[in-house]
DNA sequence: CCGGATCCTTGTCGATACTG
DNA sequence: CAGTATCGACAAGGATCCGG
């Protein structure tokens, strides 16, 4: 992990500041725990290799855990750890503050989080 | 302007969701108007060219503006606008989950945001 | 099948040089 | 000082491959 400096919302952005990793937080804060295939099919449509990096990125920070760390990858769902949790009020203030001051430039934009997309 | 989905919170992401653009933001929330080349001195050293882009980008979705819309670019700085200040509170979020939750990877992380650095 | 890893193409980032 | 142009490096995106 490489920081850009001291100051704590550029380290949050160090780790949170991509395209992708908090919609994968995202994800596990509305759906609860999921599994990778599960996760793959949001509707943003991630690609598997982001997805698998994403995801061994915040495991090693302790902000995701596998459900049952010591069985087999397959249907293993990920989920977020209390550290992971705590980012629900951000990624909600982060919707209100969208909901407001976008909504003239995105006229499509939901009142709330929405369910999946097929997958291709 | 691109979007990925009707979610809010992606919508967000779509505007905010780089490594930069909240980090000008943070600039601006922190020392209030400021101009081109103080942004650029900030302490994890910003490009011209990715400065440039998202402070257009900003302008362009009403969150920054000129202090002086009709002078010179010169000595002009630039201002959150009302929507931009409304960002205020999610960056404060973001700052204090950093803080509680990523120390034990980070040990030089400070309490608040912190003054500039010398420009090379 | 599911959870990835690998490869390859494409696009964006980022450093620096340069211009008005 | 406030940007723009250029170009190499690197990350994203897509397809495919592979082990369990």
């Amino acid at each position: 992990m490489k920081w850009r400096s001291a100051c704590p919302i550029c380290s949050a952005l160090d780790v949170l500041g991509d395209r992708w990793t908090m919609l994968i937080v995202r994800d596990l804060i509305v759906h609860g725990p999921r599994t990778y295939s599960e996760l793959l099919d949001s509707r943003e449509g991630i690609a598997t290799n982001i997805l698998a990096d994403r995801l061994s990125l915040l495991s090693s920070l302790m902000l995701v855990e596998r459900v049952n760390p010591d069985s087999p990858a397959r249907n293993n769902a990920f989920r977020l750890t209390k550290g992971g949790e705590a980012l629900r009020p951000v990624l909600e203030g982060l919707g209100k503050w969208a909901q407001v001051n976008l909504k003239n430039f995105h006229q499509d934009m939901l009142r709330m989080p929405d369910s999946p997309k097929k997958r291709k």
